[in-house]
DNA sequence: AATGGAAATGTAAGCGCTTTCATTTATAGC
DNA sequence: GCTATAAATGAAAGCGCTTACATTTCCATT
């Protein structure tokens, strides 16, 4: 393996020397910095990365924590992330926390032990005081699709409120006027503010929302045909159902093609969150867009910003949620 | 931040002495044993992994290369690597490399300079004259779904020759005699093979395979519905289509629809790798399962047997495909 | 009790870099 | 040409560990 040292022999100069070129964080003349170039080029030297990081005390890693490594949602959350740091020279550390709060604990723990820079969480299950002690521990990280007050500079979040306020709102233009709504399981954020969003504007048309017009799911597809089942079980009239995700609208849908219910004439549907294969079903679903993927780059950049000093980068910590009208949902007389 | 330093003088020992009960690869007292654990627990000591990497030539981490880091595919083979390393306390870098020959190696050599211990590669541009040259350099590595004869220790795969006459034989032994074929890239080893399966069955039923009978594709959605247009103007005779992954199988699926083709009665449909949402698909698409997560485990195993001692591992490299027929397949007469 | 050898522990030299501080060299002002 | 100052370079001390080798301790023999 060659070394800094050997470089430093052939260029003539000292350590030191070497080591500035590299970081090019000094003065360094121009001859002898060309020196060093020369005998690194001649001997294919690669710095060590580990021993940059147990000198510099900088990893140069950002440790990436998602409930699933697969599923289209995370895959592309991921893929944002790592092209953008990897274009720095970073590298990213993933981990997953299957929204379960000792685990994510556990992920989170083992990214610090390995000394990232920083982390970037999409964490559902720990709590905000887990969180807000991570900050006093002077670990660097931010959030993605969580919202809490005091930590709000370091949030990249979707208003999903507003977009379980268009959905609803799609519906209600097309002229809906008996909807039922399959949630995400309460405990989590996002879950409650996309159905405050449903209400929302369920309130603004003065149509009444009760609990019999909800079905708390778990964001997976079985839980769509569950869903519907349980309503059609209790009787209840619905034209049609705005779902917390995609996955459980999915679900729906199939469900009432074994059931024979004609989707979108008897029954239109609402999705969230715009995964890709939300496109590939038939009827395409109708649903509201997740930039996942460019909330993954902010996140990205807001870690450069902040840990490694890129200044010109802007971060916008607030996306906006846009509907994406297709073919499960028509128009109702 | 508590170094063993710190731990070696509470409990009353020497460095080494720390450094050994941590490792526990040499005889250390019982007595002494438990007060530097006794020392670790009370100064709540975490080993720095970075230190440790340097000092051992160990970083315990081992790289992933990936086509895409989204995609069903990709993240099963994701998840499966990720939680059995993690469970040995290995960690995970992974990278994409877009099935683009500069990326692949561009990240594969990233991934070297981060000193993983191993790489698992799902390498499909980089020539096998690269990866034997990472083997002559000393580099541990697996292939995932590549086959080179002289690197056959170090290859996982699955039997895609075999699959292909599996997606094949089903449609002929449902009375199909008119098949066409969309096969993936044919510079990929897989599509090759899985073309390869196909003809073979044709062959053993008597039926000719030319090459109007083949449309190549790119494995995406989009070149399902090409392949599909391109038979079609062709005025080519067929009652079943073969498609060599899931993806351009759920492409025909949707052009089929447009264009008013009813699947399966008019067009059966086989795709091959039965990602995750073949079954969301209306009708359910009848493909070939690849066993990607076991793959994706076993690639962990084989490394954490060779590079890191565990000998009670058993290493099948050699996977083979099964048939999950579904809705998008039926007799025809 | 003396002895030898194995077991347990300690000493200290790295691993390949970064960075502070000291030293040397160049630049400018007079 | 001589100093004052700035710019460039070098020397060396770590970063927190592992590990080869040296030393001490322990126990079974005799």
């Amino acid at each position: 393996m060659v070394t800094i040292y050997q470089v430093s022999e052939l260029a003539g100069v000292s350590l030191a020397t070497v080591s500035r070129v590299m970081n090019n964080n000094a003065k360094v003349s121009d001859k002898t910095k060309q020196k060093v170039l020369d005998a690194m080029a001649e001997l294919g030297y690669q710095p060590n990365s580990i021993a940059q990081s147990l000198a510099s005390n900088r990893s140069n890693s950002v440790g990436v924590l998602v409930s699933e490594l697969h599923g289209p949602f995370f895959g592309d959350m991921m893929s944002a992330i790592e092209e953008t740091l990897r274009h720095e020279g970073k590298h990213t550390i993933i981990t997953s926390g299957h929204s379960d709060e000792q685990r994510e604990k556990q992920s989170i723990e083992f990214l610090i032990g390995r000394k990232c820079d920083a982390l970037i969480l999409h964490a559902e299950a720990v709590s905000d005081e887990y969180l807000l002690e991570l900050e006093r521990r002077g670990i660097e990280f931010v959030l993605i699709n969580r919202y809490i007050e005091s930590l709000k500079n370091r949030c990249i979040c979707l208003d999903n409120r507003q977009g379980g306020y268009l959905a609803t709102q799609h519906l209600l233009n097309l002229g809906h006027r008996h909807l039922v709504y399959i949630s995400g399981p309460l405990w989590k954020q996002d879950a409650q503010a996309r159905l405050t969003g449903h209400k929302q504007a369920l309130n603004e048309a003065k149509i009444a929302f009760t609990q019999a017009q909800l079905f708390e799911g778990d964001y997976r597809q079985d839980s769509g045909c569950k869903g519907l089942d349980y309503f059609l079980e209790r009787g209840q009239k619905f034209t049609a159902i705005v779902c917390a995700n995609d996955e459980m609208a999915s679900g729906v849908m199939s469900r009432a093609r074994e059931l024979g219910i004609e989707v979108p004439d008897e029954l239109s549907i609402v999705g969230f969150d715009n995964i890709i294969y939300a496109s590939y079903l038939y009827p395409t679903l109708t649903t509201i867009d997740y930039p996942i993927y460019d909330m993954g780059k902010m996140a990205a950049y807001s870690i450069l910003k902040t840990v490694y000093n890129k200044k010109e980068v802007q971060v916008t910590p607030v996306f906006v949620p846009q509907l994406k009208a297709r073919g499960s949902s028509v128009y109702h007389a």
